[in-house]
DNA sequence: CATGAATGAGCATTCATTCAT
DNA sequence: CATGAATGAATGCTCATTCAT
């Protein structure tokens, strides 16, 4: 119908289907954030909305359904950053610093949005989030690039690319966990890691 | 969903408490290895034995109970692996590759056992493992020691820690993807991409 | 349950209201037909038109209601065969004959028209097909009518034409299981049937 | 456990065990006349008992299984009374009025249990009931044996099975409607019109 | 203690129906 | 009138947990 153009102001019909599909992604973040991905059940997301359980099914067919959606929504906000910093960088190190930075960045916003601790009795679970797994692929090619490029040395790229992400994840977590989460320090603190090893760790303090 | 089958009971044995407790911790880790934690009911895990539902709550209460019961489990004897590495060794190297050792080869243990390979249709989920846990202060108290001992540099042990988890975390499940699995060369690159970084890794090949 | 599929919806069609009320007889009309009424719902139906959820309600209130109007329908024109066949009828046995063959070609048509085979696994169910409701009080007239003018002996109408129903319904029936139904032969054998009884019905062959 | 006899008295466990089962059985038999078997929920039948939704379960996995349980016990009850009246029967015309006097008085005394008028509102639905069901192939069993043994013409027995089967369930139903139903009468009638067709069929009043 | 049936809350999903556009 | 999103009741089914035996 209105295919002309997107300049059009959307109809009452179009605002609100776009706002409530909006409720339940930021929703369903915020839930799987809080109870994991597993734990959460779709009544558990519609009821951190304001909508009907059957308006759900309008807009996603499942749980795993929005989990893609939120997985897209974050790669396709969170992989320009990672793109940016790797055109920015003039060196592997720069590249790992603004990658770190952008991912600190990004995971200390999206906290702040979703925040509430999450229950902490029960056994610790991580799923990959969304921007971890939108992560992966750009690391590993950063690093084959970096690798075939001579910026850096010529070792196992899949053992490398996993323990970046070990890396990323970890000491991210460990990072929201003090107040206020400081990005640039951890971002210096894994680069230094990364490069040059405890021996080249920055020193603390 | 919990259709796991294949999952052959364990034999009446000799039905003294200790035996059920066993039983009960023997089929919850293969349960929670096969269908992750968080979707593995306490049914499952009771289908697993030869014992009725209403036994299960004799032992635990509940399945948090269980999870937190095979970590101590692992941790003791996992602990004992870790503490004899950290005894044999002379060097902060010698310590860190007797640790990751001890660990990949407790893992690959571990998933010899209860093996199965998990439904990898959803959206990857990893639960702290019972041994990670267990390591964990390990790990801290082994860092700490060292940089108070001055066989390590003075950094921030908390984030150093957290990164030693992650590279264990996720290169160990890299390794587990190759098969067979080779410990050493794994603990090797853990070990020395901790002390040197890219810089002092070992090449590949 | 309703993935009923393969229903080519009708095409726009010129959006009168009269099309619109047929387009959705017409897939009322299969969809019972292919699911059984009980089982199909009122989504079943409109997602074999073009039509909108809401539209539905324009024309009709409930399932129930569709199923009167192809009932009426059906009647509005089975009817008119039946009274053919009364009036070109000299004898009862005449009447009989036209009737069943009309019944039996018309269901052959029908059949021919909605036909997939309904999803066999589930316990057998029958309704009331809506043209032998509207049969059965022409059938009574006409018993009644060829009783009250002597033709037919004073028996008990109400059970009479009980059993002719029942007769046209499970020996149509098993026509439309044989292929290529033989409607002649099926009249046949329901009318040497009702009259004479085994000693007078058809031989075999 | 007490495979031993059937004579020694029921623990507390197994009695409430059938009794349980024997109510959902009541309950189901009960819905299924009164809303039909497609229409019936499995919440309606335990509505009808005074156990909970999840006991349903402990005993049949769905509705279909109920219905096959119902099918099952109605089969067992009904075919002796079958096998009887066909022993009896030293004539084609004794049997078929032994046959029909046992099942008009078998959904008699149903009809008394189950009883409540049904839902008159909604289209008529017959499933084959499971005497139906039962019935089907004894009759056809009897008509070709009847056959063969020169009992009664060589027609098409499929056919004249389902006639017969047609006429029993109309007469039936329509016997139900009177009150009091005429049990011998209704057979009178149905055997007369089955060997005798009109001509032979018992004159009214 | 072991047992396993009973319980009822909870979940995913579908549905008939309404009503703002 | 047509539309199709919103609604929330209802359904089949599973689950953790209790408790009489």
């Amino acid at each position: 119908m209105s295919e002309t153009a997107e300049i059009e102001p959307l109809g009452k019909r179009e605002r609100t289907k776009v706002a409530n599909r909006q409720a339940i992604l930021v929703a369903a973040r915020r839930v799987f954030a809080q109870m994991g991905y597993e734990a959460a059940s779709v009544r558990d997301i519609i009821r951190g909305t304001d909508l009907a359980s059957g308006t759900f099914y309008n807009y996603f067919r499942s749980k795993e359904e929005v989990f893609g959606a939120i997985a897209d929504d974050s790669a396709a906000r969170f992989k320009p950053l990672l793109r940016a910093a790797r055109e920015r960088a003039t060196s592997f190190e720069e590249y790992l610093r603004g990658a770190f930075e952008a991912y600190f960045g990004f995971i200390a916003d999206e906290n702040e949005l979703e925040g509430r601790p999450i229950d902490e009795r029960r056994p610790h679970v991580r799923s990959d989030t969304p921007e971890m797994i939108a992560v992966y692929d750009e690391v590993r090619d950063g690093l084959e690039a970096a690798i075939a490029r001579g910026m850096a040395p010529r070792i196992d790229a899949d053992y490398l690319a996993c323990a970046c992400i070990g890396i990323a994840q970890e000491v991210g977590t460990a990072m929201l966990r003090r107040s206020p989460p400081d990005i640039k320090a951890a971002a210096r603190f894994a680069v230094g890691f990364i490069l040059k090893g405890l021996d080249g760790a920055p020193r603390k303090g």
